[in-house]
RNA sequence: GUCCCGUUCGUCUAGCUCGGUCCAGGACUCAGGGUUUUCAUCCCUGCAACAGGGGUUCAAAUCCCCUACGGGACGCCA
């Protein structure tokens, strides 16, 4: 099924959060065994934490799956290097640590066993930082004194039984990593290569982006009406660069170029501005259908549609105003009045619209021509305003404000003879007529 | 405190490997203008950076050293 022996692991631990930097590392390992044709694994480590419940581990897995991250091997997909659930590899452990004890490297001491080390500098190949070196200076416990394993031996253990060629993970394991060369070179095992991502630092104030920053959670995003496909996109350019300043990328570009040597080495802040800068650019390049697809649910939510609204009205409504937005959740806001007679006059649209010039009289002058317009369609809507204009000796906007505000209730809208087109001519001079009668109600 | 990593516009980054092509390029944000005088889109223009100090060199963002600052790790957590 690969086709190179590249095997990359992430390997989360279920804690109720699915962190966006645990995301990222998700991304980069996935991208990697896709970009080498190698296998991608996820692995479970859950051992000793009352933490891990059934749905701590589904709010991974959603999170994984919402991103279009899929596993080859690892719960809910097989493979034969399992199990994928750190508690269940026990035996391996017990099997590793005898290794250890037969050739003198583990002890016990407090009831604990503690790994021996070398007192060897530990150079590390780092496909980031090139070479790092440490050494580690104290022996450290690796199964505690009530028998169970710790995690720098069970990374470890489970990387090698796993056949795990390449380490990708956060920087924050930089220092952590020549306790692993350690013991990898004691189990007499080759040691990986590694990659150490640089980390996440929180979009303002110091130190990394922590569960409790905003924005820190993957289910936030998914939670915020983000398309996957842009929080992706933004993901992989933290961190990570292309070289020729291309920013946004299909998935099979993305991983057509995604490689090692593009990673960064200095921390980057998370920017919520150019996300949501994405994610405008992917919304408003979505084939219509899609965007008909997944513009619906927040429609239905609105109550401005249900089953019985026309469906050519509704693709005609979106293809109208898609190219104007940045997000689904401000969808139903934007097109509300295309469904909906009831439209609120937004206050200060009206109040920037009375400002200069009369725009009932306008609307007046208006109403009359439309009236008479045989075909409602764009290049006549648009003469009939100019000659309007023209006639009066008044700016084609005179005219085309205070249509839209009586029209939509707002200053901001779609293009404006094509939202007339759309709405007709019968709706267009009804509210016309409200607007105008309102305003009238108002003076007496 | 010890050890490790890092430091280019406010932010994400290109350039650094092989010093001159960089009075440092792109993107986001912001400001101004344009888009049938709507606008949240789109287009154009603009603001804005090589942390500091020493070297090496004819020449340094690019190589070396120091300092400062930022980040991370130092658990019988993962």
């Amino acid at each position: 099924m690969s086709s190179s022996n590249v095997r990359v692991r992430f390997a989360p631990s279920p804690t109720g959060f699915f962190h966006i930097g645990g995301a990222r590392t998700a991304l980069f390992n996935w991208l990697y065994a896709r970009h080498t044709g190698g296998t991608f694994v996820l692995r479970i480590e859950d051992t000793d934490r009352e933490r891990n419940t059934p749905e701590a581990l589904q709010l991974l897995l959603d999170g994984l799956r919402w991103l279009g991250l899929d596993w080859d091997e690892g719960p809910e997909a097989d493979g034969e290097y399992g199990p994928y659930f750190q508690s269940e590899r026990g035996g391996l452990y017990d099997e590793y640590l005898q290794k250890l004890r037969d050739n003198g490297r583990a002890y016990d001491k407090d009831g604990a066993v503690y790994f021996k080390v070398s007192g060897e500098p530990q150079v590390i190949e780092d496909a980031v930082r090139s070479k790092v070196v440490r050494t580690e200076e104290k022996d450290f416990v690796i199964f505690r004194s009530n028998g169970t394993p710790v995690y720098h031996f069970v990374v470890v253990v489970d990387d090698i039984t796993m056949g795990i060629t390449h380490v990708i993970r956060g920087e924050d394991h930089l220092s952590n990593t020549s306790k692993h060369t350690e013991l990898f070179s004691a189990l007499g095992a080759p040691v990986p290569v590694f990659a150490h991502l640089p980390l996440i630092l929180k979009t303002n104030g110091p130190g990394k982006m922590s569960k409790r920053d905003r924005g820190a959670l993957v289910e936030e995003y998914e939670q915020r009406n983000f398309l996957p496909e842009a929080v992706r996109n933004y993901l992989c350019l933290l961190g990570w660069n292309p070289k020729d300043n291309t920013e946004i990328f299909s998935l099979d570009e993305m991983i057509e170029r995604f490689d090692l040597p593009g990673i960064n080495k200095d921390a980057a802040r998370f920017d919520d501005k150019k996300l949501a800068h994405i994610n405008g650019a992917y919304l408003r390049s979505l084939p219509l259908d899609d965007f008909v697809e997944k513009g619906k649910p927040f429609l239905e939510k609105a109550g401005l549609i249900d089953e019985n609204t026309d469906r050519d009205y509704l693709r005609t409504v979106l293809d109208l105003c898609q190219e104007k937005l940045r997000s689904l959740d401000d969808l139903a806001g934007y097109v509300g009045y295309f469904f909906n007679d009831e439209y609120p006059i937004v206050e200060k649209a009206r109040r920037k619209i009375f400002k200069k010039g009369d725009p009932v009289a306008r609307l007046k002058e208006l109403a009359v021509e439309l009236a008479k317009l045989e075909e409602f369609e764009e290049e006549i809507l648009e003469k009939t305003v100019q000659g309007l204009s023209e006639a009066n000796e008044l700016y084609t906007g005179d005219y085309i404000h205070a249509a839209r505000l009586a029209v939509s209730g707002t200053n901001a809208g779609p293009s404006f003879y094509a939202l007339l087109r759309v709405l007709g001519r019968e709706r267009v001079l009804g509210r016309i007529e409200r607007f105008i009668s309102g305003c009238q109600d108002a003076e007496n």
